[in-house]
DNA sequence: AGGTCATATGTAACCCATTACATAGGAGGA
DNA sequence: TCCTCCTATGTAATGGGTTACATATGACCT
């Protein structure tokens, strides 16, 4: 392996010049400059990032930790972060938890052992006092899932706001009878999205039945259980309203199977826009969240933190926006 | 922030002592093994992991370059390599290219500066030389797409005698006039599904009309249009077979746009099983890869190749199924 | 010429953990 | 008692950069 006394060596100066040059330090002569990143590239010499980060004690890392990769909803998020991330040279590496507190813990190491300079949590599973206490020695930033009482800062949308929406949108079409495919992991968009659907019902003088109100896992499955329960019932609704995209897909292909349409027999809306909503037959009705810019966000108030460490935290709303497709119009 | 020293300071012992402890090498007494325990608690020592690397030239960490996250091919198969670099005390750090040669080779500065052990490319852009070049210095492992002519490991399955299965499904439900949509991007699963479904149609002695062969961007938008077209030649097919789910979906939308059906007007197969393949309506019929092991096989190369940098540069196969659902099986 | 100052470069400490080598101290045998 | 050997521990070099501080060089002024 070549070092950089290799090229000081071959290049007749000091390494102190040779790391001059590399960092683009002003104090070196245009000569020397020249001769310098010739032997460089002569050498093919690639500075050992090792020993850079131990002296500089930061890695230009960020860790991202969600729940799993392979919900959709993540993907322009990750973009959002990384083209942020890459402008300002730092990279971003992603882990899934698996929401296993366990495994949380295991990605947490990587901050504390200063293999990463921040955290960002897309879905903390953490308690918000442990997160508020890491959030004092380290950098760290949440996206999208929060903790209400952490003192940490954080990108979302107004998950009250676009359930309300979304509720009132099924409202304006006439449906009265309303059910809510919530999720089940706690999460603090569950409540917020079930506040403002509860707030629409009541502002509109409907009143909340709990039987139109379900909870279950995030998934296809859960949709197709939470459906074929609202069917089953005694005065079924004839609208619902999921809190993501796959659990409306669920929602619908059950509706499908019995025999029934969407919207005639039944409206459905979705939350996040993923890519499905739009290729979905019918198409579904979502509220769009800001994807790129929610990760855009997040890594720009994470850069601010770890150039300003004293950054006082904040939470940051972004707009959403119902798209009106057929699953809830004829 | 504490360091080794302090612990030895607080411990009354030497730092090569506390590492020893740290290491758990047997040369240390009980009582000062107990000892440096307790202080290292007391203390909430953390190792840093950048000292740490630099000393071993090493940092625990895979990089994986795929194309984007988005893609829903790659949830379980980067889950299979998280499962066996996690049990190996590996971290897995994911990247997206986009396919640019840029980006990808911006990344690999992360194996030469030696941020990372080792790169699992699952859609490599760089030349077949340069890879072969490449893995004679450093740990490359190729997994689902790979150059043909590197010598350099990969783990994939049989895409040739994948596409022949499919075809042959669907030359077995009669049909004689079968389209393939297949990508244009120039990666090696293309050439290889096309290869197989030739050889299917010549075996039953169906004559390939290159009518019948449409190339377009992987994606829903190019299922779409290549289906438009399709249905607007002379003597439309009465079968596709698409290189992708989400091709195939955009197909049958297309298909169903038209107001024919799926799959009695036309039938669809599409590739790799995502999600959506059984949520679609019609459920698709596709062809599964076994997407976790392809991780799994992929890890224990990288880390037998990281163990042993002599090792031999291998290619795996790994089984595939067909999985008939609807939108072929009336 | 002598003094001041700016520029360019070098020397060496430093970041933190690991580990080869050295050594102290005790056990056991002659 | 003296010697050998083993165990436990310490000392210091090491990995590869960065950078504070020291210093050499030369320009410019009086």
């Amino acid at each position: 392996m070549i070092t950089i006394q290799d090229v000081a060596k071959a290049a007749g100066v000091s390494v102190a010049t040779v790391s001059r040059v590399l960092n683009n330090h002003p104090s070196v002569s245009e000569k020397t400059r020249e001769k310098v990143q010739r032997t460089i590239d002569q050498l093919n010499y690639q500075p050992n990032l090792l020993g850079r980060n131990l002296r500089r004690s930061e890695t230009k890392m960020i860790l991202v930790l969600l729940q799993n990769i392979a919900n959709p909803f993540y993907s322009k998020i990750v973009k959002g972060m990384e083209d942020v991330g890459y402008k300002n040279g730092y990279h971003i590496m992603i882990c899934n938890t698996d929401s296993d507190p366990i495994k949380e813990n295991a990605y947490l190491k990587l901050l504390k052992n200063r293999l990463v300079d921040g955290v960002v949590f897309m879905a903390p599973v953490i308690s918000d006092e442990e997160l508020t206490e890491i959030s004092k020695n380290y950098c760290v930033v949440q996206c999208c899932e929060y903790k209400e009482f952490a003192d940490v800062s954080s990108v979302s949308i107004d998950n009250e706001a676009a359930a309300y929406k979304a509720t009132q949108h099924l409202i304006s079409q006439g449906h009265r009878r309303i059910g809510l495919i919530n999720g089940n992991s706690g999460i603090i968009s569950e409540s917020q999205r079930e506040k403002g659907y509860k707030r629409a019902l009541q502002e509109a003088g409907i009143e909340i039945d709990s039987q139109l109100i379900m909870y279950d896992s995030y998934g296809y499955r859960g949709g197709q259980r939470a459906a074929k329960y609202f069917l089953s019932i005694d005065k079924r609704p004839t609208a619902i309203f999921a809190v993501s995209d796959i659990i409306a897909i669920g929602a619908i292909k059950e509706i499908k199977e019995k025999g029934l349409s969407v919207p005639k027999d039944m409206a459905v809306v979705g939350f996040d826009d993923t890519g499905i909503a739009s290729m979905y037959d019918p198409p579904l009705t979502t509220v769009a969240q800001p994807r790129y810019d929610l990760g855009r966000v997040t890594m720009e108030i994470m850069l601010e933190r770890i150039r300003n460490n004293e950054a006082e935290s904040k939470r940051v709303f972004l707009e959403h926006s119902l798209i009106i497709r057929e699953s809830t119009v004829g």
